[in-house]
DNA sequence: CTAGGACCTCACGTTGACGTCAGAGGCAAG
DNA sequence: CTTGCCTCTGACGTCAACGTGAGGTCCTAG
């Protein structure tokens, strides 16, 4: 496959491949003219490197990690890593639920008119 | 109270309460000297600022919602704006989640040494 | 042969939440 | 008065994952 394929399919630009293949996140053969050519699996691949970017792990963490997650075998310093990528990934999501529990009480607070306001109101009864 | 004071409480550098106020995010009085002063409601202030950036909001965005959020009060654009924010915070969970199940299969694989291994590898038996 | 996509390699631009440095003024203690 | 820490206003630097041309090459259809 050539690049724009593998772009299309991936759902990701071929700026973002080319990029990719710089941070050696997806190696490319190379056609006798110089073009980048891409196995199917290519396509996987990519979506997993999102998958790890939109979890906001960094390129660098991605090079150490992705070839364990593909091939599901990993050396102790990588486990470490993996830990701590999951700790932060934990920590992340507790920082989400935390702003979203805090949009929702004044959501809740918008759109149910027969809420009784707990939180920035006294109750007059 | 002096900005040094307000950065130690809360966490947070002076850099970023200077930046924080020409975000229009936290208002400050000034002495007539031209120092800033605070009251110790800017605390928590900054700190619920610091929760709705870690939950990836923007400063535009938390400029709309930060005086619904501390006052509970809103208006219909601004809680289409909450719900937008609150469907972002969800997808992101969701991303989240999904990278660290991925993550948890190589770590349970490489820290269990019973695990049979149910992704990469064939069983022979 | 030629038009026109798709591809190539530089290489600079973008964005947001600050970090950092420079130079100048403010303020309580001794 | 002066030492020393805090604060001020600019204003440039950072970092990462790309976006966006510029200028040139490849290749397939007509």
């Amino acid at each position: 496959m050539r690049i724009g394929e593998v772009a299309e399919r991936s759902g990701v630009s071929v700026r973002a491949l080319r990029y990719y293949e710089e941070q050696q996140l997806l190696p490319a053969q190379r056609s006798p003219s110089g073009q980048r050519r891409y196995s199917p699996a290519a396509v996987e691949r990519v979506q997993l490197i999102q998958l790890l970017y939109s979890a906001g792990l960094s390129s660098a963490s991605i090079v150490r990690l992705l070839p364990c997650v593909e091939s599901g075998t990993s050396t102790p310093d990588v486990v470490e890593h993996l830990l701590a990528e999951r700790a932060r990934i934990d920590a992340q999501v507790h920082a989400l639920t935390a702003a979203r529990e805090r949009l929702d009480e004044v959501i809740v607070a918008a759109t149910d008119p027969a809420h009784t306001c707990t939180v920035s109101g006294p109750l007059d009864t």
